[in-house]
DNA sequence: ATGGTAGGTACCCTA
């Protein structure tokens, strides 16, 4: 079972590029965030007519939004708030028996990205990533036991390792790479033993990125890239990795999203 | 040290 992560910044703008995402890499499960469109004018016919006609999502007006599409039925889905806020940040869907031994439940996250100063006593936005974080490690760990068969994908919005950012050092100070954000987001992985799924593949010593800023002329000249977006799995699931796609190239494919899909194939 | 680009919306916010 092929599952995808993919920031896409438009749903509605980018139909284009997840029509020729899914025909050439044929995911079973698409995970977007930042679809930034009302539940009411999601794009459901079209992406119906790609074959995704499994479709759970919470959207709102101009930002954010989540939505998971997908070939196979749910058992149940569920709309999650976090830190008092309906901000359409995490969803999530269970797959049942038949499809996957046990069970299995799939999380589709979007971290907030926390502003630019990181310092929550001036900047507010840092303050709501930083709970978000712990709000979400707190019911993670209360809902789940680590024999559970579990997968969290999407834009985290943090680059944990020094290899998750062109430059560790330059970074240091730069929201998403901070020694406090990382902390949390380590806190939480640790938590109930979730694996890495991209780093099961790509070694620790080596560059590993997803994200790419709009604000260089040429992104693969400078390749000041970070790895924002992920796939987790809990320890059940480990022996289960197949094999994983980062669709580098998608950066350059025509009016792209600033983020590039991931996928992860589970042998189930 | 600064400002660079993109999307959605409504003349500014978020990333």
């Amino acid at each position: 079972m092929k599952i995808a992560t993919w920031n896409i910044n438009s749903v509605r703008l980018r139909m284009p590029l997840i029509e020729k995402y899914t025909q050439s890499h044929a995911p079973d499960i698409l995970c977007l965030q930042e679809t930034k469109v009302i539940d009411e004018l999601f794009p459901y016919d079209a992406l119906h007519a790609l074959g995704y006609e499994h479709i759970h999502i919470h959207g709102m007006k101009s930002y954010n939004g989540v939505a998971i599409l997908s070939k196979m039925p749910f058992r149940s889905t569920e709309v999650h708030h976090r830190v008092g806020k309906e901000d359409c940040r995490h969803i999530s869907i269970n797959l049942d028996d038949s499809i996957c031994k046990n069970g299995m439940d799939i999380h589709c996250l979007y971290i907030p990205a926390g502003g630019d100063e990181p310092d929550r006593t001036v900047n507010e936005k840092f303050g709501h990533k930083l709970d978000f974080l712990d709000e979400m490690n707190r019911w993670f760990q209360d809902t789940y036991t680590p024999d559970r068969n579990v997968v969290a994908v999407g834009d985290f919005n943090i680059a944990p390792l020094e290899q998750d950012v062109w430059s560790h050092k330059q970074l240091l100070k730069v929201v998403s790479h901070t020694p406090v954000e990382v902390e949390k987001l380590t806190a939480m992985q640790d938590s109930i033993g979730w694996v890495d799924a991209m780093r099961h593949f790509v070694p620790e010593d080596e560059k590993c990125y997803t994200w790419w800023s709009y604000r260089n002329r040429d992104w693969t000249k400078s390749n000041r890239g970070r790895r924002l977006d992920h796939i987790w799995v809990t320890e059940p699931l480990r022996d289960r990795l197949k094999s994983l796609d980062i669709l580098t190239e998608a950066r350059s494919w025509e009016k792209p999203s600033d983020h590039v899909p991931v996928m992860v194939d589970l042998d189930l």
